[in-house]
DNA sequence: CCGTATTCGGTTAGCGCTAACATACGCGCC
DNA sequence: GGCGCGTATGTTAGCGCTAACCGAATACGG
């Protein structure tokens, strides 16, 4: 048994004898093959263990069906999350994602996105508007459906889901001040990289500036999020400014660590201290006290990237309705904005009626 | 701006006033080429756009990149790890990963692997070693390396890295009666369908009823793990035998929920119950105490699967140093037993001199 | 000045498959 | 009987690229 040579199309048909393009059409199911010959092709390729070669069908001229997925990395457990939406919606159709990861890192993600397209995608995904005018470019050149997923501030290149980051930014500030607090401090990790988590601070810092109240002092660090960080963070932060009675966090694991070392050193949380996280992290279901935190909605996000992406990829080829651009609204997915969820959870105060926002 | 047809490399070529050869041998760095021409080609290419086509590359004969990953699922945190240890290790190298999910059903799986051989992979990973016979012999019959990750209880069909899940369950157990419990329990979740628990359980169970005292109790069920899901289960079971000392869980997850179920009832762990959970999940670092666990080395594992591949996709074309089986050693990548890790945290006893073991 | 080595570049064939166009045949109809 | 029509199969060309081979140009010692 050792038959590792390849089997290939033309050898199923000689097996059933018949033609090349008869055993294609029984493969591919389309056109007219009698019952009968169909039976006969389809033995042979089971009898020979026959696996399609889709990189010859694709050269072909055949449908692709690889679908391009750029996140900055997966140990974020956000992401895995965005791409689980994804892979459910792919599964039942000939869409298959192919995950690649940017780093965090605009040029490395310009590679990565040379390299999707090599492979002549029917779609791709991407994390964030931010590119390099390199990868803009060779996008939009490439006539691909393309969707950006997770934010909608700024100017995508095809279609885009996500949230505004600023915006969501924005809403965990007007929910700190409806609670009263006004001695405010934000706290991130994986600071400048992370293109998302600096809008969300961005979002909150104008709004405590326009209500009068900016932040008390602000602390960044290039480190990954940890728990652990997040309770170096705070201590540090405490330390050098005890009079804060407010933390606002790029994430929820940091803002656990930060909990974790206010619980820990007495502090009485929410009375004279709130903390609010972001991302709404499920297993932080186990903390002594539910996190006020939002919720990105990732789930969605992947899923409904992924039924764009479907959608593209799929009908791009029905007759132009009117004018000679008919292909063009079917290659455009559509922007989509969906609205974070905000959760008080127990390390807010209450509203306070009359109070900021 | 509308340049949205293909761009060749024979436009590339004929831009640069060469032959296509001349041109491929530019692009992929090979044979002797002048400077002067290769200048002039490489500025042809960047200026009107060139993107490679790997998959007329790929079917002229050119080396395949693509490596298959075949995982049950992402949504577990663990394997989102197992995949940045491989993404780690073939970032350098022009491999890149593909990633496709089983969902804990061996005939998806099935479909999924046909799939990804489809694309004349470089190499293929996947999670187990339980597959159809269907797909044990396509990816024989294919001749493209193989990888079985995770489990090495069983024959692989190519490499193997992973731990042994039955002498983990067989750990768990011993140190559990080295600190003296008696009374014991098995509580799994997502059971039948996830055979790497299993084989946990089936591991301690055995070690316990060597041992003379076989589980008091075990409850299964097939709900994907949650915390929510552990504190109702570790409720149901303590309410139908409250004489029971220690419960073995199936993963972290589930654990946690139990710990924090018995901590709100007011249990003494662990003096009175002890609990153990499986996979050293990180985020569990906040719960209010560390729970006895086992790292079954995931980045590791996916490390090491990772560069199985790259040894046997990279360099299989070496001469033969002897017999006419040369490409046959590198094609295979060897089979590595990893060690599992056990800590004992605070929800276990220490261990008793002269107990159990 | 020739022969051999060495570089540089071009030509041919073909990877495995599928669109697009034949071809062959049966059937009913005026 | 000739025509149109629909179904079942075959033939041709070519997708974009690369291996393998092949010439032309340059270099250099004798």
């Amino acid at each position: 048994m050792r038959n590792t040579r390849k089997v290939t199309l033309a050898d199923v048909a000689a097996a059933a004898g018949v033609s090349l393009m008869t055993a294609s059409r029984v493969m591919r199911r389309t056109g007219h093959v009698s019952a009968r010959t169909r039976a006969r092709v389809e033995a042979a390729a089971a009898e020979l263990g026959y696996v399609a070669n889709r990189i010859a069908s694709t050269l072909a001229g055949g449908p692709t069906s690889l679908v391009g997925v750029v996140f900055p990395s997966l140990s974020n457990h956000v992401y895995s999350e965005v791409f689980a939406g994804i892979s459910a919606v792919f599964d039942p159709t000939p869409l298959s994602a192919f995950v690649a990861l940017g780093n965090y890192h605009a040029a490395h993600e310009e590679k990565v996105v040379r390299d999707i397209l090599s492979w002549q995608p029917a779609g791709v995904i991407l994390t964030g508007l931010d590119h390099t005018e390199g990868t803009r470019e060779m996008l939009v050149t490439s006539g691909v459906p393309v969707v950006e997923i997770m934010d909608v501030d700024g100017v995508p290149i095809g279609g885009n889901v996500g949230i505004s980051f600023i915006e969501a930014g924005a809403l965990v500030a007007r929910e700190v001040l409806a609670s009263g607090y006004r001695r405010i401090a934000l706290v991130g990790s994986r600071m400048p990289d992370d293109l998302l988590a600096t809008r969300r601070m961005e979002g909150a810092r104008r709004v405590l500036q326009r209500a009068g109240v900016p932040p008390v002092a602000e602390l960044h660090d290039e480190g990954r999020s940890s728990i652990a960080l997040g309770r170096r963070m705070t201590a540090m932060l405490l330390d050098a400014h005890p009079a804060i009675d407010c933390i606002i966090y790029s994430n929820d694991l940091i803002a656990a660590g930060g909990l974790l070392h206010c619980l820990a050193e007495g502090w009485d949380i929410p009375g004279r201290l709130g903390l609010v996280g972001f991302n709404a992290v499920d297993t932080l279901e186990i903390l002594p006290l539910r996190l006020a935190t939002v919720d990105p909605r990732r789930r969605e996000i992947g899923e409904t990237a992924a039924r764009m992406i479907v959608g593209a990829a799929l009908a791009p080829s029905g007759p132009p309705p009117a004018g000679k651009e008919g292909g063009e609204a079917a290659r455009n997915p559509g922007i989509r904005k969906l609205a974070p969820r905000f959760s008080r959870g127990e390390t807010l105060r209450p509203v306070v009626a009359g109070a900021g926002g």
